[in-house]
DNA sequence: TTGACGTGATAAATCGATTTACCATAGGGT
DNA sequence: ACCCTATGGTAAATCGATTTATCACGTCAA
């Protein structure tokens, strides 16, 4: 590996001087020939610093973990991408980690940290976890922000605006005429299953409506927790004609249990869920989803944590807005519901 | 943060004598009395070692890159999650990478090796990738495990049986009674999807059966590509029972299309998928699938590079061995069929 | 001639852990 | 008494970049 003390030789100064040309430290006065002369000795070499001595030296490491509790829902996905273009654009690495770790072995993140080896954490906690836990998370100095869960406390905060999102396809469903609307919620305790749910209830009183609760169910949003809602709300005497499910997740197994009962979507039952990835285009029906900014999120928790030193902040990210997919799984309810 | 010295001086003894002890060092005479005092000292200070300082000293990183064509896949965030535990499990850190640098920004991957900022490489290239490109990425010195693409060449790989997963879908339509089967596969030119077509061509061939050309696609994994694939090869004079389709994430898009067709599954249509991930359950029907080791492929590659300096490997991963999960998208022919 | 000042750099310390080479001291054998 | 060896450590160099404090050299004014 060709070092400083390479590229300041061939240019024929001193590494300092190549350091302070390289990383364009103003208060250096040099001549215009003695600059071109660094410059084409690194390009010529084909230079690259050292992460290592650098780190080690400005104890800064241009490095980000990002924790979140499940690789495997899209959801998560759409917010690497877009943490990880905000990073790559401006340098930053990003490293891989789980939730589960964070229980498994509580010493991970004090580790990393102790380390030196990240600069700040995004954190996706799992949903329901409790919000003592995150308290313990407070890690000296290492700035940590905590994305699409809690909105206040003592670290910081970017959520997504859950309430536009629901009251867009609450809008949706109103306009198609529906008045016998469930709701498939995250799960209780859950913070941003709080706000969606607030939401609902919400845009039900607005429309003069009282929400049924036999149709309320707070399960969760993995596929398999949007299935057992489904059970259980369809036990009911009578049947809501549309459903807000608040996970796109959760909603595919919604969809699978009202199929394997033999009602119809959307002639029994139509359905809206939140977020948007691709296979809510590849289910049948499709479903009619709302979009909401994920991978936007992913990179404004990059953001914050680059710029940050501005201290704790609490955001709720309502650029780009929340968009209505509409697909077909939505449509007015049955003559007679 | 606490540093060597200060644990070297609450043990009273020099700053080698701690790093040698800490990091068991075997060449190291010290009695029992000095051990426990130096382990005392680093538990009581709440020791952890810098990261950077190491790291300079020893060049190495104890990091490893992962790259993937596509963190929106399921696929990809099994083989994710295996990575991540053996690399958790080995002191290893994860930093991700999304396949689209390597062209978007062709110095990205010489950067971070550059840089000194990772021990090597693993990487799943986008289905399709000509063989040419790898060649260049040969990076100096740093260990690179291509996975799930090409199993030969002057980088080390790592692939699945993708024949013994194509067996077990075929000897499950078999089994049922179908002679009419075609195949969904994935990307002309692509490394997996070439092996799974041959495997199927073989299959077909050792049940005594001619594959009929307009029943097979070579259109790609997603699940657009999927529901393409369905089109053209539903345009067909005549229909098969069933379909082998080379990617659950493609299933998916013929499953839609087919259900736009009204046709029934798995009444008119028989369908089998490579890859078993959540969503394979919440759909209409459930699909039955061949779980692939994809986790263990993860874990796999991670260990290559932590035991590599063994040289160029060529590994295919066959144990676990494939596994068949019935669903209800087989059954027999229709009859008459 | 002296001093002051601006210009264009550089020397050397520093970040923290690792590792090689070396050194005291005590005990044992002849 | 003398050498030899084993025991139990330590001193100091090293990894490579950054940064603070300093310095040599001209030039211009008084």
């Amino acid at each position: 590996m060709v070092k400083l003390s390479d590229v300041a030789a061939l240019a024929g100064v001193s590494p300092a001087a190549v350091s302070r040309v390289l990383s364009g430290d103003t208060t250096l006065r040099v001549s215009e020939g003695t600059r071109q002369r660094v410059m084409a000795a690194a390009q010529q070499l084909d230079y690259v610093p050292n992460h290592a001595a650098r780190s080690l030296r400005t104890s800064r490491t241009s490095t980000i973990a990002l924790v979140v509790p499940d690789v495997t829902s899209a959801v998560f996905a759409e917010l690497a991408r877009g943490a990880e273009d905000e990073a790559g654009a401006r340098g930053l690495a990003i490293v891989l980690g789980r939730a589960e770790r964070l229980h498994d072995d509580r010493d991970w993140l004090r580790r990393l940290v102790g380390e030196g080896r990240i600069d700040g954490v995004i954190l996706q906690l799992p949903d329901g976890t409790p919000p003592a836990d995150l308290e313990s998370l407070v890690v000296q100095d290492t700035p940590i922000v905590v994305i699409n869960s809690v909105d206040d406390g003592p670290l910081s905060t970017i959520v997504l605006d859950d309430a536009a999102g629901i009251r867009l396809a609450m809008d949706h469903l109103r306009r198609l005429g529906h008045t016998d609307i469930g709701f498939i919620g995250g799960l209780l305790g859950s913070a941003t299953g709080a706000r969606r749910e607030a939401a609902f209830r919400a845009a039900m009183a607005e429309a003069g409506l009282s929400p049924e609760e036999a149709w309320m169910t707070r399960l969760g949003y993995a596929g398999t927790d949007g299935r057992a809602a489904a059970v259980r709300l369809l036990e009911s005497a009578t049947l809501p004609t549309a459903l807000v499910v608040a996970n796109l997740n959760a909603a595919l197994g919604v969809l699978a249990e009202i199929h394997d009962r033999d009602l119809r979507v959307p002639g029994d039952i139509s359905i809206v869920a939140m977020h948007d990835v691709w296979y809510a285009d590849a289910t049948w029906p499709p479903i009619t989803t709302v979009r909401m900014p994920l991978s936007e999120l992913g990179a404004a928790a990059v953001v914050a944590l680059a710029d940050s030193g501005s201290g704790v902040i609490h955001t709720v990210l309502d650029s780009p807005a929340p968009q209505l997919v509409v697909r077909r799984s939505t449509a007015a309810p049955r003559a007679g519901g």
